[in-house]
DNA sequence: CCCAACTGTTGAGAAAGTCAATCATTCCTT
DNA sequence: AAGGAATGATTGACTTTCTCAACAGTTGGG
């Protein structure tokens, strides 16, 4: 038994109890993916967020702002002005739902595309980086866990 | 009932893009774990962040406010006001560490303790609702794996 | 014995999150 | 078909959290 006052200062809080709490562990490893997807995106002029959207409406689903907010886990609000943001710089539109003249489909524009292409390798890049020490087989586990987690009741 | 189109609209940015993403599911699965174990610790007058405080403070670790800021991956001015909360609330007291009267150690007082006590169950219960489709080995293997990137180079 | 580096603290400003109110539209009920 | 309830987007106010720079006291190496 290792005595409480030697391997304290440095690691010491790794043997604590909070390095079984998976959500502890979750809020840090988020932490960290968050910081380095950040300063990935940052040269593009994009933030972890923006860059969702920015992926959601240059993707085939035609999301409302109401989908990105429940997607994205966001107050409406939110998605207002994150929208605003892209669409002010071109790189997103917003079109009246045909179906519901209420509802806006957030869509990429040409540029917006280009923007995500070349801004997706960074955040690939990124990811690689903080990835680096699990194995091919682990993302993917890692991947298919934190799909039950993100999306209950499959 | 649902028209044809919506078959897209309410699940179809899970065929999307960032569901593949790593990054993406780290964030929606935390952003999900806190919201349950902020409500859950809301009866007990604690975040996940002063819970995570009070818990590293009772340990044995003898934590520095830097070494919390670090393992917290938080800014030290965070652990300030973080610590200060705690001690104005008699949960914690802030002790002069003997080899470095810069620094202060972090110690939970014998109501914190108490509180960490009953606060831990509420904590488990609400992890435990988080994690309910997952299996005792998913659990361990997920731990495992976020162990990995949320503490690197081991 | 200095000087660089480090700990905790304060304060300011930016960013993010929360919430209620409003308008237009749609859905439901009768 | 008309009414009222519910929904999507938006605005604005407010709180919380984040990020940084500056500063005092302390430590340790050269």
């Amino acid at each position: 038994m290792p005595k409480a006052a030697d391997a304290v200062a440095p690691g010491g809080l790794r043997a604590s109890a909070l390095t079984d709490d998976v959500s502890f562990l979750l809020a840090r490893a988020n932490a960290i993916a968050l910081a380095a997807g950040n300063a990935a995106l940052a040269p593009h002029g994009l933030k972890a967020r923006s860059y969702s959207v920015l992926v959601l409406a240059a993707g085939e689903a035609r999301p409302s702002q109401r989908e990105l907010a429940e997607f994205l886990r966001l107050d409406p609000s939110q998605v207002v002005s994150l929208v605003d943001d892209l669409q002010s710089r071109k790189l997103v539109e917003r079109r009246p739902d045909p179906s519901d003249r209420r509802a806006n489909v957030v869509v990429a524009t040409p540029a917006g595309r280009e923007l995500i292409a070349t801004a997706r390798e960074s955040a690939r890049a990124a990811e690689e980086r903080v990835h680096a020490e699990l194995s091919s087989d682990d993302r993917e586990t890692l991947a298919r866990l934190l799909r039950t987690l993100a999306f209950p009741s499959d």
